[in-house]
DNA sequence: AGCATAATGCTAAAAAATCAGCAGGAGGCG
DNA sequence: CGCCTCCTGCTGATTTTTTAGCATTATGCT
């Protein structure tokens, strides 16, 4: 739920930042498509801090900003809310959709290392 | 890029609409979490029109509501957009946060088929 | 020291999103 | 008919989001 409810340019940035890790505002606002002024970045990251979703910490004489809640947890939630909004709580249709959509790029090592997730998923599942 | 780039409550009523096709203002207003006046998702819903994401069409002495852009399109749009900003573009992180956040749900029939998918995949890549 | 550069703190305006209200038309039913 | 209910068309207000500006401080360099 964390990333669902925030606004456009909130979930921008929390995304450059799950991508990025931890960056300065200079940083971040690089990495924004159609990057609004300095000030604006920083306006946001402000109201991002006050709702708990960033922190920052000083380091080389600036700001750096970095997420609250880890990666990992982040985009668990995210696939959750995408599975349940858009594909009716289907994860074989995620997949469908995944493989559909980067099956140029996927190379044969990527697709058994897929494979070996789903047969560890058996495996325990049994 | 479809529902990336829409404000929240424009995001909430195609996510409705993604998932039970085609519905009077009234079936998505009750779909709705904190739903708020009639009106108010009327007017949603005008916007939506106007910037083409959504059409109506008269049914039944009233107005029902449907994408513009067909679902499979918009799933496979929403799964690129979260596997670049979130995954790296990795498919196979993808796969793997799925499993986990699905896994108690999965069935073996479910876990065979997606297996299914992947084998079809290296044929086709290879 | 003097100046340019790159930060921050604070403030407020502009734009967009969200919400609600009222008038009017059509159907159903006593 | 008269009344109630459900819908639309239209309009405007409130709230949130998004943006920019200015003052100030610290650093590095000539």
């Amino acid at each position: 739920m964390a990333l669902a409810g925030l606004s456009r340019r909130e979930r921008q940035i929390m995304e450059i930042l799950y991508r990025r890790g931890k960056l300065p505002v200079s940083a971040i606002r690089e990495e924004m498509q159609d990057a609004p002024s300095y000030s604006a970045v920083r306006s946001l990251l402000r109201v991002l801090e006050e709702k708990g979703h960033v922190k920052h910490q000083a380091e080389d004489l600036k700001y750096v900003y970095m997420p609250v809640v880890h990666a990992d947890k982040a985009r668990r939630s995210a696939v959750k809310h995408l599975m349940t909004t858009l594909f009716g709580d289907s994860p074989e249709q995620v997949v469908a959709a995944l493989l559909d959509v980067a099956s140029k790029r996927l190379t044969r090592e990527e697709l058994d290392r897929m494979a070996a997730m789903i047969e560890k998923a058996r495996q325990e599942e049994k």
